[in-house]
DNA sequence: GTTTATTTAAACGTAATCTACCTAGATTA
């Protein structure tokens, strides 16, 4: 049980009063406490401990008592009660899109559906057109919607959607009627995962970008078309909408389109307390400056320019009040990549080939770190292997003045927490990533002491992958990453981002909390093949998330500096 | 159910679009 959970059942709640037909405002109180739960920067166990549960702003008396039975016990009786209660297919029916809490249990209810299985039945059978509030149309998109659903997960990894993203954008520019346009939503906050590409438009002729932006998508079904939104989806299953509003309107459609949606509940709330009224199209109310950019709405409301990755409200806004931003890192910031692999292990490319895209990535150093021995699934290597790289370092590193190459290894943490390569080795490498690759179903006490222990190792220089998860596949195995970055800490021991796409690990909401306990962190692409590099800009994007500064990642600086930090405890 | 402005009660986000009826309710973002 952790905040993870508790946060999981609260918006189940909120999912299944909905279905009950409870107050809208009930099934909201819930869904904000889950949000503030899941928000939470301390340890929910300590709060709850305190008995300062009900001080967190958005759960008051009813849900701390839940939240509490629900942390002492392992139960909610009120949760409990409630699923008992409800036909268990309810919830999966309202994920059909188009089909709400209400017309869910209308058809329940008309027709005793209570599964996606028997909506499917009866929609084939033509029994939902003819429900009262129903009709063919209905009818048609709640099959389509199955099917949709049955296709997978709603959500895609951002890397996949981006490219098609800043396609469409790109296409759009061209056209003399948008004068201003952006990527909006999730992708420009650059959240890991996203449900739907947003792109804003400003324009004088809304019908002309509609059509323009309909013949780009020509293959896609379109969901809704008015002068203000179009709403289509791809036929691969991505939903894209365009939101079209006049150049005044911009920086404000902008910023609420950018969200997120606590974000921007909090700088509506400024702008009321400010005598003035924001929606997404205006700032209405007391006199103020022009609004002419995103800058200048943060600026009228006494706020710095808050960048789009930091908008989550995880203390954003007061920071922006304070003037106490930090100036976040960049891409060009980076100087050097760390972890990468190479044809010596289960890399794609050769080390020349990964050195000369580095080369032209324009690193000015690259740290190879193929799989250590035990690794037999990526063809791990022997002290033998590791020689014979080694030998080929040296001769790339006597003819090349523009990269240098450095001598990492990827090295296993074995069940025990010792390493899996004898203290001969890794002495003789420049500088060790240590991470966890088998026996994953440990307690979290057992792998947390494992990987505490390897890194109290003094040759360990980097923790990669902290949690070893891979987006919507698989959950990160348990391990109490608090005690974690506690021991990194005091250690001098490197946290990674791991810029790989399907990993962005660790989760940007633990960089922040490790930044705070006063972690520094490489950001590393993990590359498996020369074109891997350009997956640095998705680890950009996680430290962007976590409030990271050039200052807290190793690999801005240049080698000889990298260096010295990644073997500050061998002396 | 929570918060806030007043201590019991009101507010809590709102606009656009669709679909089934011809203005309203549901859904979504």
């Amino acid at each position: 049980m952790d905040k993870r959970d508790a946060s999981r059942i609260l918006e189940e709640i909120a999912a299944l009063l909905e279905l009950k037909g409870e107050n809208p405002f009930k099934v909201r109180a819930y869904e904000n406490a889950a949000h503030a739960i899941d928000g939470l920067t301390e340890n929910l166990g300590e709060i709850i401990e305190a008995g300062t549960l009900i001080d967190v702003p958005g759960i008051g008396e009813s849900i701390a008592g839940r939240i509490t039975e629900l942390w002492k016990t392992g139960h909610m009786a009120f949760y409990e009660a409630l699923v008992d209660s409800i036909p268990p297919g309810y919830l999966e029916m309202v994920r059909v899109p188009g089909l709400g809490a209400k017309r869910v249990r209308l058809l329940g209810e008309k027709l005793e559906i209570t599964s996606l299985a028997e909506l499917k039945a009866a929609g084939e059978k033509g029994l939902i057109r003819a429900l009262k509030g129903f009709g063919e149309q209905s009818e048609k998109r709640i099959l389509e919607g199955i099917a949709i659903l049955e296709k997978g997960s709603s959500r895609s990894l951002a890397s996949q959607v981006r490219p098609i993203a800043e396609d469409l954008l790109a296409k759009l520019r061209k056209h003399a009627a948008v004068l201003e346009s952006e990527v909006g939503g999730s992708l420009r906050r650059w959240v890991e995962t996203v449900k739907d590409v947003d792109l804003l438009v400003a324009t004088e002729k809304p019908e002309k970008v509609t059509q323009a932006f309909l013949k780009l998508v020509e293959s896609a079904t379109i969901i809704a078309s008015g002068e203000t939104k179009t709403s289509v989806r791809l036929p691969s299953g991505l939903a894209v909408d365009l939101r079209l509003v006049l150049p005044k309107q911009y920086p404000f459609a902008l910023h609420y389109f950018t969200g997120s949606v606590p974000h921007n509940v909090r700088i509506r709330s400024r702008a009321l307390d400010r005598g003035m009224s924001l929606n997404e199209y205006e700032l209405s109310g007391k006199r103020h400056a022009p609004v002419r950019t995103e800058a200048d709405l943060f600026r009228v409301l006494g706020l710095e320019y808050i960048e789009p990755e930091l908008r989550e409200n995880r203390g954003e806004i007061e920071a922006a009040e304070a003037k106490a931003l930090p100036k976040l890192i960049t891409i060009s910031d980076i100087r050097g990549i760390l972890h990468c692999h190479t044809t010596y292990s289960d890399g794609r490319s050769t080390l020349v080939e990964m050195a000369e895209a580095a080369v032209a990535w324009g690193a000015s150093y690259l740290g190879l770190a193929d799989h250590s021995a035990t690794a037999r699934y990526a063809r791990g290597l022997s002290e033998e292997d590791l020689k014979r790289q080694s030998d080929e370092i040296d001769r790339w590193n006597a003819g090349s003045k523009k990269l240098r190459i450095l001598k990492g290894a990827e090295v296993d943490i074995l069940p025990d927490g010792t390493l899996d390569y004898p203290e001969r080795v890794l002495e003789k490498l420049d500088y060790v990533v240590a991470s966890v690759h088998t026996n994953l179903n440990m307690s979290e006490v057992e792998m947390t002491k494992r990987v505490t222990r390897a890194l109290k190792n003094r040759y360990v220089s980097i923790f990669a992958h902290p949690t070893g998860r891979l987006l919507l596949e698989r959950q990160g195995y348990p391990i109490a990453l608090e005690e974690i970055f506690k021991v990194a800490a005091a250690e001098g021991v490197l946290i990674e981002i791991n810029a790989s796409p399907h990993r962005l690990d660790l989760d940007w909401r633990e960089v922040l909390k490790a930044k705070g306990r006063g972690v520094r962190f490489a950001v590393n692409p993990d590359a498996h093949h020369a074109g891997g590099y350009a997956d640095l800009r998705y680890g950009i994007g996680v430290a962007r998330k976590g409030w990271l500064t050039k200052e807290d990642v190793v690999n801005t600086l240049p080698a000889d500096r990298a260096l010295a930090l990644m073997r500050s405890r061998r002396a």
